[in-house]
DNA sequence: GTGAAAGCGCTAACAC
DNA sequence: GTGTTAGCGCTTTCAC
């Protein structure tokens, strides 16, 4: 085979480049890219010719080489721990609307591949094809977190607030929510009130904790220790512990888990113990996730409007992105107690 | 400022990259490359001191000019409808795992952004920075089918069976798995067993409805067209279909629903009509999605291996871009039969 | 074993 | 208005 021959047939296999448009439309192949990307200023004329080429050629602009020379790729990247969790699907959901809106591309990376190794991943992963990153990360992550702003590299943080960092970060109202769930508890007539903590080194379980407390005293109800579980925000903790507390001397009339996974575990519990939600005990969650309301009893929850913290961290994101002078911001959303199922009044004692 | 200036301001704004490595450790360039690579004549004290010097420096590789360069990019794209649907988390979550383990990168697409451009779509995808694409698309996709095997584009297809296209795909014995549960039903003594379809658009609708169908058959039990409610596989058409069966002038003991959305949907509508589960009816689904043990009664389901059709659809997607000769494979997964609590006996009559 | 050099497909200065 | 040209950071022949 001759070297035409040999040419031809390597050109089969490449995608057709802005050079194809370029030699059909017979105009140098930077006009082919002025076209492409907007410029006002090419004649009409050429424009529909470019145009008409590249759509005849089925020409598709090559993502790598278009971010190698321009600089960014229009990609931003999602850090999560992982997929097994509703609360991180719909945050996901609100991050891909908007950016979707924005013509931006997810680049979905989760943490439980390389535990120790983050620091140098998340390097990576600013250094490599995302304009952008967006952490919902449990773990505090001061250590990468350093090396992103260090970079000045844009990134925002989706619930989790305790860090004292200059990054920009979304999160929700937990305390106040933590607050006027337990006040509804309060206003049920339940004093002892069970609580179920989250994983203690997120910022938002403490931030939970303190509401209840604060709600309790605010009523003038005892905070007692022994009505305070440990949980981590896994189902299986609010089992645990949710045993732990119906298994009191003198068990609380209601309880409240730190977060809707902790509550599911908590009505498993409380069935295994054969006393039923909510007559014989009350319960209230946090987040409610989807499958909140279909559980029996639909469970009353603080909602965490999730997916517009994921739309609203996608935003700060991408203003950052535009503008990486602007200060980083910090935007709280609030929370807002949903009323359904899984509480009633303590009932008359006698 | 002079052009000295104004260079190393640029430069700190830079990454620092072979070039720079190479400076520091006093070998061209190329040989940097190689060290990199893992290529193996270089020798031993090279390669030390690149490896030296890389690391002090902090070098991390730049994606886009590798993949530029190099023809790949070790990112696999997945295209999901949306990321509404828990049975789409599970798939994710084998799929990631897979790749991780392959040390890919995971790019995801949503359908639900583009539509009515999804050919040009796909087309941008496969073109674009991906080395393979996972489809897990709920519309019949034959159009942009054609267009990756056409181009040979490595990409399989999960849970989508009716395409007559020579792709690779893997899926879960859908027929299989609805006789069995429609056979369980039946030996618990029901007769009168009604089936709310799923999108019917979908091969794996189709294959549940037959499976029903054929175990009625074999049990000498008629089919009945009225027993059989339409539903699309979301939650609310469950609820719709289940009210419809339900006010029939005889309404059946027992309801096979065609994935575990919809059977949620019927339980609302058996608890609108002060009905339990499984005491005044019987009631299955279709995945086993993470809720459906949660909710009450825990849902007899057929379970499909989701994690795992991932996990197995990655492997065919590697194995693919590696071998792009290899023919396309399918893959069909055992569904199971999970008894929880949402089905009895049929009561005696009278 | 290692260096030099030619691109990968594109953007963005800079000419004309 | 449009063409020319220099890279972006890297892989990969091809020399030596």
């Amino acid at each position: 085979m001759n070297e035409i021959d040999n040419d031809s047939f390597q050109k089969s296999h490449k995608n057709v480049t802005i050079i194809d448009v370029a030699r059909a439309s017979g105009v140098s192949y930077s006009t082919v890219s002025r076209v492409l990307n907007g410029y006002e200023f090419v004649k009409e004329d050429t424009r529909q010719r470019v145009l008409e080429a590249a759509e005849k050629l089925g020409y598709v602009a090559n993502l790598q080489a278009r971010s190698l020379a321009g600089g960014h790729s229009n990609i931003i990247g999602v850090l999560v721990p992982g997929l097994d969790n509703s609360y991180i699907g719909e945050i996901i959901r609100g991050v891909d609307e908007e950016l979707a809106r924005a013509n931006y591309d997810l680049m979905l990376y989760t943490t439980h591949r390389q535990r120790g190794h983050e620091q140098r991943y998340v390097n990576t992963i600013a250094n490599g094809l995302t304009d952008g990153l967006l952490l919902v990360v449990p773990e505090v992550p001061t250590d990468y977190l350093k090396a992103l702003s260090e970079k000045s590299f844009p990134h925002v943080l989706i619930d989790q607030s305790n860090v004292r960092d200059s990054s920009s970060m979304v999160d929700s109202t937990n305390w106040q929510g933590a607050y006027d769930a337990t006040r509804y508890l309060i206003e049920l007539g339940h004093r002892r009130i069970g609580f179920i903590t989250g994983m203690m080194e997120l910022s938002s379980a403490g931030e939970r904790l303190d509401g209840y407390r604060a709600a309790l005293t605010d009523h003038s109800i005892p905070f007692l220790p022994e009505l305070v579980a440990p949980g981590d925000f896994w189902q299986r903790s609010g089992h645990k512990s949710g045993l732990q507390l119906l298994d009191l001397p003198a068990p609380p009339t209601a309880i409240f888990a730190s977060n809707d996974l902790m509550a599911f575990g908590l009505m498993e519990a409380i069935r295994e113990r054969n006393l039923s939600v909510p007559e014989d005990i009350s319960i209230v969650g946090f987040d409610d996730i989807p499958q909140s309301s279909i559980v029996y009893p639909p469970l009353t929850t603080v909602r965490q409007p999730l997916d517009q913290m994921g739309r609203v961290a996608a935003r700060l994101l991408l203003e950052q992105i535009e503008n990486p002078d602007r200060p980083p911001r910090r935007v709280t959303l609030a929370t807002q107690l949903i009323i359904r199922e899984s509480c009633a009044a303590l009932k008359e004692r006698g």
